[in-house]
DNA sequence: TTATATGCAAACGCTTTGCATCACG
DNA sequence: CGTGATGCAAAGCGTTTGCATATAA
């Protein structure tokens, strides 16, 4: 992942390109799993980035927003972020409980298991959430 | 939704029956849609029934175990519980965006997206989280 | 030049915990 | 009786906010 599609899509949609925001995108394109904001936050001290607490879940936010990021909430309970590529059709992540390492996923196929819940029960559906987690093929092999 | 199911199933699980947890059984019984542990206190303040907030979380806790409760996270960030029957196969919930009442979805269908998820990924899928969000039958007629 | 973003520190809200006491089984 | 459950109040922890200052455009 690369820090300039967060930056290029912050600029786009007309957010200003200060230096925190560079620097956070930076650290968020370098994360290879999940993460949260108080992980970004101790990297940014121990790297002395000098982004702070209070940008970093403002930042989060509209990257949030833009669908930079997602929200995640994990079986623990914690919450987390992973980042996705910007611009892309709607999707889902898979997470690998081991390592945190997420693999975007395809909606495919799932529009019909909406429909049919749809239909089943009389809702309207407008929004759904699905987090599917497990072990990514490099934790397999390991164990 | 009957209290008992909630009571029984307690007391066959091995925890003992107190009478906040009765309390709690018949407060959660009575919702009809999603509710968070500050309500129950609410509640349980205002008709006196004397069940205190560590008491309410340590016992959302054990329900949870026992999936006689689930645990939501809303769109809005916020998390919330929804009443289940005991004892039943997995299954989701759809919630109403507008009134909170929700219905359990069957999983059906779903073993299907998810398995052609871990063929296209190489992930093992060990667990997976659906919420879904609409609108009721009654919201969508009263819209 | 001016709206936007930031830093700081305090406040916030939900949740958990320690410990003494209570009461179910 | 003995262990598990409760109440209370305090601590914990992630997140948000107000306000003065700094800075991108």
């Amino acid at each position: 992942m690369d820090a300039t599609a967060i930056t290029g899509a912050l600029e786009h949609a007309g957010y200003r390109l200060t230096s925190p925001r560079r620097a956070l995108a930076e650290l968020i394109a370098n994360r290879r799993g999940h993460f949260t904001a108080e992980e970004l936050l101790d990297e940014s001290r121990r790297r002395r980035l000098g982004v702070t607490r209070a940008t970093i879940f403002r930042s989060l936010d509209v990257l949030a927003d833009l669908e930079l990021v997602e929200r995640l909430d994990l079986p623990s309970g914690d919450h987390a972020f992973v980042a996705c590529r910007p611009s892309q059709e709607h999707h889902h992540h898979i997470v690998c409980s081991s390592c945190g390492r997420s693999v975007e996923v395809a909606d495919n196929g799932f529009d019909t298991v909406a429909a049919s819940i749809a239909r089943q029960t009389g809702y309207r559906v407008d929004l759904h959430r699905l987090e599917l987690f497990g072990l990514c093929p490099a934790c397999r092999q390991r164990a």
